[in-house]
DNA sequence: TCGGATACTGATAAATTTATCAGTATGGAT
DNA sequence: ATCCATACTGATAAATTTATCAGTATCCGA
């Protein structure tokens, strides 16, 4: 993992928040976990613009932040799934308002000058 | 200002919230604003991390996105002050809440491996 | 024994955000 | 005329986050 060189404000509540689940991703992996999709191969099924190797480097920081966890079966095929844990729950209400926040605000907020291809499912 | 090339969803509130004010100082700046912190010379000195320019550039997305708002005096010495918007202010409790959910969760965030030479006034 | 499905990894590149540096401009005071 | 304080800007570099590509490994069933 990238080794950071410029100092951060660990006593920041809203600096660690957005370490934990800030991102580009992180807000849709726990959104989409918490609506059932538990596996990798579901997660990517639904964050389609999102490729499986980011996916699952971002479930590993999700993972190390105490976020969600993993349980593993050893069946066939391989089998994992990845669950909220009790703080990861403690975020969604903290998306949920954001959500609406944004989806209130939507204007003021330019478009990137180019379209998107295919949709996120977030929240 | 940098011209994306990669697609964003505007559809996804949470894209739009962490567009407009996420990001490294955003937050501190609309805290400070809005304790009374309002001159750009005043916010460089709460927030002493940050160069004046890059608040600055900080100040200027934020006003793009409608969340700042800015009043020019005219005479000596140079005199600008900056104000939340109702939009800036609806933000407000959404950092109340993530920096709550920060500070409960301090743990489980492992120091970047070196020290902070200043302290970040924020929330 | 081979192939398909699933989960994962290492190395590297590209995109994006932040930071740095060296300026411009204004108006009053010295 | 020069300097100081304030606000601001352009160009560029550095840091960080995301993306891409090409793999490895496991297990089952054909």
């Amino acid at each position: 993992m990238y080794r950071k060189k410029l100092p951060e404000d660990l006593e920041c509540g809203i600096t660690i928040a957005m370490k934990s689940f800030g991102g580009k991703w992180k807000p849709c992996i726990i959104d989409a976990i918490d609506k059932g999709f538990r596996r990798p191969s579901e997660l990517h099924k639904v964050i389609t613009e999102a490729t499986p190797r980011v996916i699952d480097l971002q479930l590993r920081e999700l993972e190390m932040a105490g976020i969600v966890y993993k349980e593993t079966g050893s069946g066939f095929p391989l089998y994992t799934a990845y669950y909220l844990t009790e703080k990861g729950e403690s975020i969604l209400p903290i998306l949920s308002l954001m959500n609406s926040w944004g989806l209130q605000n939507k204007d003021g907020v330019h478009d990137a000058q180019h379209q998107k291809k295919k949709r996120v499912i977030c929240i």
